[in-house]
DNA sequence: TATGAATGAGTCTTCATTCAT
DNA sequence: AATGAATGAAGACTCATTCAT
């Protein structure tokens, strides 16, 4: 029927307004009178760009692994010590979220937990339109060539780096849900400093002594 | 109002039955007639135990905790050396989602992130009933006292216990998400023998040569 | 089936539970489980004396005139000039009202206007069990005897006592609606007098100057 | 909220039906199902115009007053002498209930006892949007400035006006109300005499004899 | 006889979606 | 292309009534 979008802009713009309602709101308590208004337009418009919630939730769904892939492969392209893009991964994390927190659009990350949430969800019922575990797996696949480059340099033990990245960025992801939620009880510096300890530490080969 | 009837047995029936839907649908989308119906009575019946759709959640979120709470506690009772306690957890919570994904419950476990989400979100809008960091705390100590008793032992390095646990806790967690929809991709055991491998030397004491 | 009830004393309690109920709630929102509270005894147990709500309603309804028939009825009975009876009446009103609002079940009376409306609405319907306004021309003619008395003597106008009487009561209880919500704002007294003043020398014979 | 819509016709629709439906079926078992029916559009629709039943019924109020208001103040109005306008008055209710009762919508009127009975509960309990006593008072208020003339010009006895005219249209409304019901039974015109005579003459100065 | 736990029919209200303008 | 008024399917919740104890 509706032979495709015009106004690119304004498709951004519902996306934008999405994400703030869906965040704020959940998936179904999200009105797409909220995501109208929001974003500045009639309710009838969205319909223009979008042909259901539904679709609209994909759209988020692929914006945010967009944006969330090229913050990453941003970060850690730059030509780098591989101990040093660790040391930067993590901090960036912990950075980045006290930064998101601190505006206003604090709770927009939620986004995240309800993407993770009806991801899981429709994947188990098969009716994803993505593969939420393969875009998962794309981003795991993001640290996995430094951690090849670490191991190849003989800094990090010889493990499987398809299963350590896996571990790195699952356990990255926790400890950023957790301080979403809790930063107020934990210091910023400490957290970075121990997190990096523990695992770069972990990773690292042990120093031959004599060496 | 409701003095709360006195069948016990049916009032877990109906939470089992709530855990069941809400993990399958949503908080949202998971309606109280399906829950009358997976618990084998009448719609009116759920009224008499849980005054609304809320309340059920909450007992849910509740027993959610307290059952894992319980868990780990258990595990970690046990007199043990911290660094074969660590181990346990990690290898426990591996197996732990094994096991219960293994079985028809196995979506179940999305009732977590249902908590999680509805849990960070109360606590933003200020109207959780109970305080998720709180309970998320909780959590962390039952891990910090073997934490303690390693950095005391001289096994692990001195650091702060507190950032220590949480940061475990929060990596597990991660972790535990991610294997969930992943381990069809990744292998058991070497995610375990990876993830040990990682963490413990990351939190063990280098062993000065020659001592 | 069931029989027939047997403790009286407690259907009466049931009555009397039930005209609070429906004057405080209305017909519709008061429930059968708050007339059971209040006359002590269980839900089941109203069921047992009377087979639904609206035969509840109905015991009320003829319970609420009968007591409102046998107060007029001993009011009017006692020997006395027609004049001081209509004034007794009048003042009775008044005086009754006050006494009603004055103590806790003041809203008590709002059960009148309930049976009122419903006896409309079932007399329009040809659903009620008593013809409403045959119970009210009952309570009319409790006045006429003594307009009749009135007339015989030669006091009151020569006019049509069946109309009179209507005209009477039917103006004696719009004036007892108005007071009820209005009272705080005339003067009870005053009330008393004007409206003596006014329906007394109405209905009186002007005097033959002269006599 | 909604800003109001602006199809102003369609809201008349909607009360119109409302007044039926609450009249006919009471406040409580009046069912916004039915009202959308009667005004012959979807259920959904009505609460583009109104954001509950409650407001709704606040609307049947309002309108019912404004109209009485309007209908007695208009008659009123003219400039006549006192006594013939009481006459027009009581001569007007009867007719006017005469010919309301006559149409198929003669129903309509118990929304008056609907109201009445609704506005005083709200007044008990404190929750009523519009007070309900001053409503009324507002409508004796209309009646006031003729009474006074009278008093004035020496034709009616020197009464309190405030309470004459509270307690002319109080009786008056009772009238209403019984003959609403009783109508079959009495007859109009010798009703209207008779009223006339006893309020008339109730009211005016007894003439000197010998002027 | 008395009870209150269980029930489901019934109703208000919400909101994604449609479509006439 | 944009709009928002109209819609009805869907769902939480209430409560009169039943019936096993």
């Amino acid at each position: 029927m509706t032979p495709l979008p015009k106004d690119e802009a304004k498709r951004k713009r519902i996306i934008a307004a999405a994400i703030r309602v869906f965040a704020h709101d959940g998936l179904s308590n999200g009105k797409i009178a909220t995501i109208a208004e929001k974003a500045g337009i009639g309710k009838g418009t969205v319909y223009e760009y979008f042909s259901s919630k539904e679709e609209i939730f994909a759209a988020v769904f692929k914006d945010f692994f967009n944006q969330m892939i090229a913050g990453y492969t941003q970060l850690i392209d730059a030509p780098m010590d591989p101990v040093k893009k660790i040391e930067l991964v993590f901090d960036y994390s912990y950075d980045y979220l006290d930064q998101l927190l601190e505006d206003e659009h604090g709770q927009d990350w939620l986004i995240f937990l309800e993407i993770f949430l009806q991801g899981f969800r429709d994947e188990f019922k098969g009716i994803g339109k993505l593969s939420f575990s393969t875009v998962l797996r794309e981003i795991y696949n993001i640290f996995k060539p430094f951690v090849d480059e670490g191991i190849q340099a003989g800094v990090f033990k010889p493990l499987d780096s398809e299963h350590v990245t896996f571990i790195l960025f699952a356990a990255l992801d926790g400890i950023s849900l957790h301080y979403f939620i809790n930063r107020d009880h934990y210091d910023n510096e400490k957290l970075k400093t121990i997190t990096k300890e523990i695992f770069l530490n972990g990773l690292l080969k042990p120093q031959t002594e004599g060496a």
